[in-house]
DNA sequence: ACATATCATTTAACATGTTAAGTATGCCTC
DNA sequence: GAGGCATACTTAACATGTTAAATGATATGT
């Protein structure tokens, strides 16, 4: 009835689909550890670094701040992370994982690297590649400041 | 602190990241028609098939089914789409798009088509190409039975 | 016809996404 | 050192995401 793009071509619809497929399997396996797809990204984050602020943890899990804060809040009362304030800046939240985080994130990763090897299996490395690669690339281009 | 995969080489997140990277200008623009980029999704599918049934409209736009549910109930007060009984099938009610539908599709479309030019702008056509096929075997791939 | 399973959609409950506004702290300059 | 601006969250309000369960209609087997 129409002509403009066909949602096929169109980038963000593609990009969406490729990591519902992506991500099928993995929200029943976190379910079943009671845990949400965003909370893992947070947990995983935090066992990589020891130490993060709320800002830069935001960032590196893709999270905006409003979602971020409750994700917190939840996590914090199921403890997993702990909050410290920042010794040198009052408005800062300084957050780790809690040995239960720890222990949490040592059950749940092997499930977690599974399924991406999973994935692996599926799709041929060499294409993987190519695509981890394009996708950088696709990242830096759109976040260059022409045109804002 | 800890090893498993680093989280710049986790598939699904570098789909989002490239998604929001690719949405960012998509969500203001949309929102200044009074639109979300879900419903958007909707009018747009709606625009190129006269008329569709919920089930496939949700397939088609990538919705839940209990997502689309709410969509559809904004959409139809908004006058934007009407739902009639599927002649044969009483369970399946058939969308599509009202008069004010079919105008704000043709209002946003072109700032849409706009959008999409400016991706295609920062990005080489031959790279977009490769990574749409890329993403679509991707989404064959994952979407085989195997180990289900 | 009847029981039963399946399908299409909706409802419910809770978590997150998104934008705007609020609060508190830090920074900077005059 | 008071005002003004920016930063780091947090809250609020509404929309969607996600899973489970409910509802009603249809297909299927006996």
């Amino acid at each position: 009835m129409s002509e403009l793009r066909n949602i096929k071509h169109s980038l963000p619809m593609l990009l969406l689909q490729a990591r519902e497929a992506a991500m099928a399997k993995f929200r029943p396996m976190l379910r079943s550890h009671g845990l949400t797809e965003q909370q893992w990204r947070v947990i995983r984050v935090l066992a990589s670094v020891d130490t993060m602020d709320a800002s830069q943890l935001a960032k590196t899990s893709v999270l905006l701040a409003p979602s971020l804060t409750r994700i917190l809040q939840h996590l914090e009362k199921q403890d997993f992370i702990r909050r410290d304030a920042d010794a040198t800046d009052q408005r800062k939240s300084v957050l780790c994982l809690t040995a239960k985080g720890q222990q949490i994130y040592a059950v749940v990763g092997p499930d977690s690297e599974a399924l991406y090897k999973d994935i692996e299996a599926k799709f041929s490395t060499e294409k993987l590649n190519t695509l981890y690669q394009l996708l950088s690339e696709l990242n830096i281009a759109l976040n260059m400041p022409f045109e804002d």
